[in-house]
DNA sequence: TTGAAAGCGGTACCAC
DNA sequence: GTGGTACCGCTTTCAA
């Protein structure tokens, strides 16, 4: 049933159906009614293809996201923050288009979008430092909105969790539950979040008078592999942190698994907390995560994020929306690790 | 620059235009070549909206993707599935559409998408036992493909990871390591796969003359509060399994955290597998893992079957395809542990 | 308040 | 081999 075939069945014009089905005031009550009811009875659905055409807007938001160049894998958090944008996108009657490419072909998609007009808006996630997309989008003129930060000097829409606050609240958590050996396994540093991660974890242990230490900290791609490899080598220092911050729960798998290893329990031998995407835990006393900063905060962000984007995409030239989300840092009993120094 | 445009600047018509670029064989060679030459040169991109329309097709799929009704959280296997998806939706000029819902909501998400043509096609993934949504989408009408099975008796295509072997394999690999006290942390068993796994098990145990007990089993929702309290209540009786099969990555984090609780370890203590969408582990004393089952096997499955589905959208009277899909099951170094029997 | 008709930007049939 | 033109199904002026 189309547009056409429901007008005839009214005895009405396509343009007062499609008038009163689209919520037009001039449209007589009665006839709205009517026509609605008709709508319904015949399970009308207005061709999205023809409308999309018709309208110019593809009612569509794009997400590039990347697989890694080492795992050929898409990062688990992606999922929870699309579990948030899908949410608002499906009130808002957008749909999603996904495309999963591999890292470096990212730009070729854009551009693609931009040009075959599939998308009206896309999210950029997991932004470099020095990211090539803010400027790329703003010269093909894509409306966007950057899920993290970058350093560029351009202005751009951002939303970013308080990845520094965060880690400085928990480097100091544990800090103050008497370490003085910290730990940092954090995520590629090319990545301007874990850039901002590790300066929240330096501004607490310098803020305490405390020293970083180079064999303390790696940051590299979070696989499993790489948190086990990082946690084995930095806990079999003759001199070794107490406690460990972990980014990404990956990762924080492999860190559990050296610490199996050698036989030590966690929580008792040396301290943990992960971050990022994950359900983390200092102490593994009950059924209570003592630190927590969970995947429903990468969940809220996306849907916040789809919120912004939207409403850039409706009033394009609005000025340019910045938001510090708060990551909901739980800190329960402080039945933490004593320290073992 | 649209066709129209593009054919004017060459002084040809769209219709050849537009047949030199879309590789009809009545095109002059040396016509053809000018016309892509322009068209490279102006990037030109063919808007994507008309297309849909004048074609009919919307060349793009369905993925229809529920949050659990207790976290709100996605599956992170899909992720994996989706990755491998893409990259042949990518290569086939295929878009992804996905919808993300709450449970119970996807019926309407098919309809619409089958009523106003977004898509030429779905994919459904986590079937449960008796699942309407084979009816429903055979109903509408609409091509599809199901990752993984269910008791329907109507035929439809489907791919699936051999869950029933996986988990015979697993199983009998600890027991022939000298377990006779085997544990199953399962998920749902209203969905398909984890009755087939829960069938694995059984068989193999029985297969070895040994019994299943019910207090050495749990389904749920596969959640790491879920694994945490299924491995902690397992480990805690007098008579415990020496061996737990483990249904999922997420809870498996739990129940990494539950013998980490004991002070014991992984390999040592109680062995471990777990299964889906994870890298695995059954002894933790080197790089190598000794099994597993890798999150590489669903991003595999997930491209076949974005092969299977673009291939039913093209034919759509092909027969049915039924494919069984290998799971990478890796066995390296038999240095697992011993039995604590 | 309603309707006729001109797009939207392509594809594909039919004639030349 | 190339071009004219009627669609695809809707939205949106403009006129009545």
């Amino acid at each position: 049933m189309n547009l056409k075939e429901l007008a005839q069945s009214l005895g009405l014009s396509q343009t007062t159906v499609s008038r009163a089905l689209n919520g037009y005031p001039e449209v007589r009550e009665e006839t709205r009614q009517r026509v609605q009811a008709a709508a319904n009875r015949a399970h009308y659905q207005p061709n999205s293809r023809a409308r999309r055409l018709a309208t110019g807007r593809a009612m569509t938001i794009g997400h590039v996201v990347t697989t890694t160049r080492k795992t050929e894998m898409v990062n688990p958090i992606f999922a929870d923050f699309l579990a948030g944008a899908g949410e608002v996108y499906a009130r808002e009657d957008y749909d999603l288009l996904l495309s999963i490419v591999p890292a470096g072909q990212e730009e070729r998609a854009y551009r693609q979008m931009a040009a075959n007009g599939s998308v009206d808006g896309v999210m950029v996630q997991s932004p470099r430092q020095h990211d090539t997309r803010i400027a790329l989008l703003k010269e093909i003129g894509l409306p966007f909105l950057v899920h993290g930060r970058t350093s560029s000097s351009d202005s751009y829409s951002w939303l970013d969790v308080s990845n520094t606050a965060t880690f400085d609240q928990a480097a100091r958590f544990l800090i103050d539950l008497g370490h003085r050996k910290l730990g940092l396994i954090n995520g590629p540093e090319e990545l301007d979040f874990a850039l901002r991660r590790r300066a929240g974890f330096d501004q607490a242990v310098a803020a305490r008078g405390l020293q970083t230490r180079a064999d303390w900290m790696t940051q590299g791609e979070m696989t499993e592999d790489y948190g086990y490899r990082s946690a084995r080598d930095m806990l079999a220092l003759a001199d070794r942190p107490t406690a460990i911050l972990v980014s990404s729960i990956i990762s924080a798998i492999g860190v559990r698994r050296a610490i199996a290893d050698r036989g030590w329990t966690m929580g008792r031998d040396v301290s943990v907390i992960t971050h990022d995407d994950m359900l983390s835990y200092l102490s593994n006393d009950g059924d209570e995560p003592v630190f927590t900063a969970t995947r429903s905060s990468i969940k809220a962000a996306g849907g916040r994020c789809a919120e912004i984007l939207i409403d850039l995409i409706r009033t394009p030239d609005a000025p340019h929306v910045h938001e510090l989300w708060p990551t909901e840092l739980t800190l329960g009993r402080s039945t933490g690790p004593a320290p073992t120094s």
